[in-house]
DNA sequence: AAGCAAATTGGTAGCGCTGCCAAAAAAACC
DNA sequence: GGTTTTTTTGGCAGCGCTACCAATTTGCTT
């Protein structure tokens, strides 16, 4: 079956019906520049009646600027970028701006042909995850006049606009307050950091403050593929395999840090005098469990909502940093 | 600081440079119709020199269909709506269209305003969740003459075209399960029905479905709001401080099982021997905990994916019935 | 070599709207 | 009453692209 437009009714229609000129009810539709009451009410009564949906294609094309916003984000599943959406869709709506998004499954190479199939739409700003891009996205971005924002990831240089907070820090506070606690046989479960760098620059951060002192990490255990709850479990039950003495555990987020909650609470392993658990993100499932996590919340929807912000009012280039807060939880 | 437009390349200077006209450039840079491969070649090369982006709002204007598909979904942070958005944009991106979405947070109203803002886009399909809309809406859609995609509930008349499952047929199932199971005692826990009507059909035919067998609902504890961990284990607290003897309680989806299900845990209470759990979604999350949760898995990704199928094949209007799978698990 | 079909190409009229400018109408002034 | 202002209005040229058509070139055939 064939798709078969409907015959649209078009500004020129209503302004015939109206009794009135075309820029008269573009006017009139966007409340901006003047006009009296009386051709107000006209024009919004042929507007009723011929059920007029203005065109935002053709505007967008005949005015200057567009009022799209682009999101390139790395996944669905994992809760972060949709938090990230809702902050920022909802002040967005707000502005009559739109959102528009794509996923790029952690690979910067589907990253580039996705940024660039959005610039062809000529948005207002184009959102991405964090500071690490190729080369050819850096320049196209560069190229396209429209504004960047980095999300999620302070530690880099920012193209325009960046709002996040420092992972490399977060990776710093949470091998400090596992220190703090006394723990020193501390090992890491986490998932595919080839392709999740932020997960990587809180590990490599994680390990460089237990190096400076002096409590090298002990084992690591890393999954091939997306973080979840089944393969943080699968994690540390391996990691317990190969290492007996573990005191603690750093999860590389939330998800992964509840399976190896869950396998401890299988297992009968005690939390925290046993086994130490750490996670990041600071989910809020994380506080409902028996023990509440121990973990890193992070501003993932205040980020949406003030990169959104900075967008629609056009501000100067700059890194916004909201930082995150530690959550001591019950697990360590 | 004001935003300043690059100065755009534009096609018709891409093919001044390449020597050529500019509907030979379009035909090239859409592979359509027919030319010579050393005009590609000139043209391509003249596409690299000038780093020329093809702008899709002009190219949807003139030409007669777009390939946007719009989403008008309730929530982000319920993960069932990433899920869909994540099965139907990778099927959208394979075909180059393009993903647009806001959310209602739930509202008939909300949802009415922003599917008129998003045809303003004369998206290709329209896809909201539910068959519930305003009058307003529905008007609005069926004269839009664009495909209106209506998600996760085939109980109601379809507009054009349904993907999803029965929430009603779930909630007799989930009912006959535990009937079934032995369970006489039963309660419910939920959230805000009067917002999530898929929830409520389902609370209703489970209701229907207790009746039948002259086991009629216990009690029940609603809380304001969505769904949550928290809330779940809130309202199971709730319920059993004023109910004693229930055997079993039906959550309103897992996010609230689970919550109930972290409350035995905490106050020491066997699980399913003292108190069964059920819950709605089949989340990964519940595959990992101790006890893997009993439930019903939604096929929710499918559901975004059959969906952009279908809009990308423009097929006829017509209703796919996914349906679901019940796991037995251990909660129950 | 002429004749015809097929492949390739360029010109140009819109797509529906906004922005600019000048014209017309209304209001305010002396 | 006759200006001068101010407000309101309509006309129309694009925005950058695609669709259509006609013109040109190429390739074959006889």
């Amino acid at each position: 079956m064939e798709f078969k437009h409907q015959p649209t009714v078009t500004l020129a229609e209503v302004a015939e019906a109206a009794g009135v000129g075309e820029s008269t009810v573009s006017r009139v539709l966007r409340n901006h520049g003047s006009f009296s009451g009386k051709t107000r009410e006209r024009v919004m009564a042929a507007v009723e009646r011929l059920g007029y949906v203005p065109n935002r294609i053709a505007g967008t094309l005949a005015s200057t600027g567009s009022r799209l916003v682009a999101f390139v984000i790395p996944s669905l599943s994992n809760i972060v970028f949709p938090d990230v959406l809702r902050g920022a869709s909802a002040v967005l709506e707000e502005n009559r701006y739109q959102a528009v998004f794509s996923v790029t499954d952690y690979d910067p190479g589907k990253e580039e042909a996705l940024a660039a199939a959005m610039l062809a739409w000529r948005p207002a700003a184009v959102m991405l995850a964090g500071c690490e891009h190729t080369e050819g996205t850096v320049k196209m971005l560069r190229a396209s006049g429209c504004r960047v924002v980095e999300l999620l990831d302070l530690d880099g240089d920012a193209l325009d606009i960046a709002v996040g907070f420092s992972n490399r820090a977060a990776g710093r506070e949470s091998a400090a307050f596992l220190l703090k606690r006394g723990y020193r046989r501390i090992g890491y479960v986490g998932h595919d950091l080839n392709r999740d760098t932020r997960a990587g620059k809180r590990f490599s951060s994680f390990c460089e403050t237990l190096d400076g002192h002096d409590t090298p990490l002990v084992a690591h255990e890393i999954l091939a593929g997306a973080s979840s709850v089944e393969n943080g479990r699968l994690g540390l039950e391996r990691l317990l395999a190969r290492t007996t003495d573990l005191d603690a555990v750093y999860f590389s987020n939330d998800d992964m840090a509840l399976g190896g909650y869950f396998h401890c609470l299988a297992e009968g392993i005690a939390i925290p005098s046993k086994l130490a658990i750490f996670g990041y993100n600071g989910l809020d499932i994380g506080r409902a469990t028996p023990q509440p996590l121990s973990t890193i919340r992070t501003p993932r929807v205040a980020t949406g909502e003030i990169a959104a912000q900075l967008v629609v009012a056009n501000a100067p280039p700059q890194a916004v940093d909201l930082g995150f807060e530690l959550i001591e939880g019950a697990t360590a």
